[in-house]
DNA sequence: CCCTGATGCGAGTGATCGCTCGCTTTCAAG
DNA sequence: CTTGAAAGCGAGCGATCACTCGCATCAGGG
């Protein structure tokens, strides 16, 4: 009954959590999740796997590590690309800004964002990609409340929840699949045109009287 | 080096082929993902393991052939939903009669679904739910077609790929995690609100005449 | 230089699980 | 009935892998 090592020193410490961290992130994007056994990230951090149990408590502690600073990245680009212009932008400026953010933040690093959406089990990595749902869907209310129309601000909660939902897939399913014949700037403009016509944003009237009877 | 059974009597072959399936499926509901040894799905067929490698050539096949039948199930649906339709339904009727058509197919089986979708690696699933997506996005190029403005045809690809991601995810993620506060009504209303102003539907404003500045 | 506790090591253990193989049962044809 | 091949069985093999434990190493105070 081995228990994990309380702070021995503090910053060595630290050092070692970050190795193993980077290691299991490595051996992730270059392995795969099958093949990410215990003994390889250790092997790959330069430690044995005895020293690895000593930061980590099993197995699944490191995986978790691993996505939640992964998903803490992109949140905070995306909150802080957020945060800065909240009200001080139109709202066609604003989306797209965000848009590109959530983008930039997720073609960083597009292997790792594969391995994470396509090979871990979703639920192993819900609880963080939650997390930045509900900040951003957070930020999204606070920026809607008081825009949309009288007759409509009892769905805040609900609006804010479909933009962002909507939005979220469609950005790492571009960046993941790259689907034919839809360029980086096409994307952004759609976005901006599908989120600017469910606003009902002046200037942004999506595909504009179109006839669809 | 047992091989596959080649269809020895046909009939009983499709039988037992359609248990060690139903079980598969039953197996990964009660007991999960990493539960559903192979071993598990025999006895729960009322097989040895030994016969099951009768009629797969492995566990993999197995799992395929459960995710198949699943995806394969919910496409039907979507598609009659979708196929009937074509054209003679006012937009925002078929919209929602579409999107209420894949909630309908995603509730059949929400057990499933969230085993499918949460606990198995995305890219097991992957080919199956791209070929759904395939289908329909193939049926709204179609309808979109000819109904958009002039300047916007050649995006007809770029749009019908917004709307089936967007409205596939926005089905799925309801189901799963019931948003609080977002009843079934509501996500219909929504997503009208949402396809309607993109394509700029008349009569269906998203969040009219809001104030975005 | 010795002692001691903290740190690190890595071969090994125990459990799991996909899959197999040699045997038994079934059944239809002769 | 006999016969033999097809169908079915299930104990167990072989490989993997998370995790452990007893030992080596080292730092630094005496």
């Amino acid at each position: 009954m081995r228990r994990v090592r309380k702070t021995p020193k503090q910053e060595r410490s630290r050092q070692m959590v970050e190795r193993i961290v980077t290691a299991g992130r490595e051996v992730l994007v270059e392995h795969g999740y099958d093949a990410c056994s215990t003994n390889r990230v250790a092997t790959r951090a330069g430690i044995s796997p005895g020293s690895l149990y000593q930061y980590f408590p099993d197995k699944q502690a490191v995986l978790a590590a691993v996505i939640d600073r992964y998903w803490d990245d992109v949140t905070e680009r995306v909150a802080a690309a957020l945060g800065d212009r909240v009200a001080d932008e139109a709202g066609p400026a604003m989306v797209r800004a965000t848009a590109d953010a959530l983008l930039a933040a997720l073609e960083r690093d597009p292997a790792l964002l594969r391995v994470v959406v396509r090979q871990l089990p979703a639920q192993e990595h819900e609880a963080r990609r939650a997390s930045l749902e509900r900040r951003v869907v957070g930020l999204a209310t606070a920026y809607l409340g008081p825009r949309l129309p009288r007759d409509h601000r009892r769905d805040v909660a609900a609006v804010a929840w479909v933009v962002v939902v909507a939005v979220e897939n469609l950005a790492v399913r571009w960046v993941l699949d790259q689907p034919a014949g839809i360029s980086r700037n096409d994307l952004l403009d759609q976005v901006v045109a599908l989120v600017g016509g469910y606003l009902g944003m002046p200037g942004v009237a999506g595909m504009p009287a179109g006839s669809t009877t």
